[in-house]
DNA sequence: CGTGTATTCTCGTTATCTATGGAATACACG
DNA sequence: CGTGTATTCCATAGATAACGAGAATACACG
């Protein structure tokens, strides 16, 4: 092998990391914050040892990097360039891939037998909005993801959670909910749920790590 | 398999396609200008055969796209998004992986045995050199990429004749050397004839897709 | 409507990747 | 220093991908 074979071969691997589904959804929860390999293996629905496997992959690829604390291993992703990488590729699939909108609206179940659509807001429209304090901002990840970053003034009432503390939002204002990014289903959830109990209720265009990317503060703890 | 799973499988198709070596070096080849099939398989070393089923499976992906001109059908990047996906994702293999550092040195040719460096310039400097006249920009690469989009103002002397057409080049002024991109080898080729030549040179820092991506404009024909 | 050229398809061989169970390792705690 | 927990290593069976030679297809040209 030639040295430019084995410079492209190189340039290749982070692509070679990223090309698996679960990967790719590994990649998704790191970007929410470090995490330990069994957390991941529960999130993610893998083997601990499969879920292993891909993660000395990921980080093989020079994806991610890993810290120990005491028993467990936290994992995180190498740098905010591979959020963005991650980001891009998933903006290039669905921008020139047509199997992806059907899949995206099936996996958020967005197609209701009424035609009905889910309305959305964007980053600056909320910003605006927040700024006149009539909105309620709503966190409905995990408390973990929460605590490890978010956006600032949000309240958390993580989806599992959610009918149940129902009378902590205020019934007067609107709600905007957010999760993890663009395809991630929780923020739908919630909004279906909010709806059913007679909430006004959009979602976020993007989650909190396009808002993060996007130059936006993020407040942790 | 479940709806979401379906959905990943979909957003990690076009990294499935970035991540063979060889499909990286035709996107790159692509990223030029559109090609037809042998013509990219003459140019990255494979056989037509292999490149047709690669470039089917960038098709396939998402990353590129094509056109029928009587017998030849010529491929194109799908859009400039990808384009970007691909610089971002050299770039994080660059940022991560320390393989690929050395890879580069020895590919480009960069490592002499009396330590000397190449002297690059970026974008800006260059810009600002041109204003004032005492500079070349010079386009080392095959004429049908100058063709198809260069640096306005640059002068056309393909790598493989640039050693007999010397004498095109004012001896008086600084010359800067560009070619397709930050990892292509043929402007340190022509630094080091020219420098062996006895003409003061730089290298550009990132060759014209790069350029153009950084939004600077682009001249064709 | 035959001939030549460019591209894709078919298929078989070989190599690589994935998932998982069980063993091994690293660390914390009493 | 044994016990329990988290993670990685090892071996393997099944799935997927890469390559190249030859056949098939699509188009241009006379």
């Amino acid at each position: 092998m030639d040295s430019t074979a084995a410079l492209y071969e190189e340039l290749a691997q982070p692509a070679k990391g990223l090309s698996h589904p679960k990967r790719l959804l590994l990649m998704e929860l790191l970007a929410q914050g470090e995490r330990s390999v069994d957390a991941l293996a529960n999130a993610s629905g893998l083997g601990v040892t499969t879920t292993s496997a891909h993660l000395q992959t990921l980080r093989h690829c020079g994806l991610v990097a890993r810290r120990r604390d005491g028993q467990r291993i936290h994992y995180r992703l190498a740098g905010d360039d591979v959020a963005a990488l991650v980001v891009a590729l998933k903006s290039v699939a669905r921008a020139h891939r047509a199997a992806v909108e059907p899949a995206r609206r099936a996996a958020l179940g967005l197609d209701f037998a009424d035609g009905s659509e889910v309305e959305q807001i964007g980053r600056d429209a909320l910003i605006a909005r927040a700024q006149t304090g009539d909105v309620i901002v709503l966190d409905v990840r995990p408390e973990t993801e929460f605590a490890a970053g978010h956006i600032p003034g949000a309240l958390s009432i993580p989806i599992d959670e959610l009918a149940d503390r129902l009378n902590e939002l205020p019934t007067e204002l609107e709600i905007v909910a957010y999760c993890r990014s663009e395809y991630c289903v929780m923020s739908y959830d919630a909004t279906r749920l909010l709806q059913a109990a007679g909430r006004r209720v959009r979602v976020l265009d993007g989650g909190v790590t396009e808002w993060r990317l996007a130059g936006q503060p993020v407040a942790s703890s």
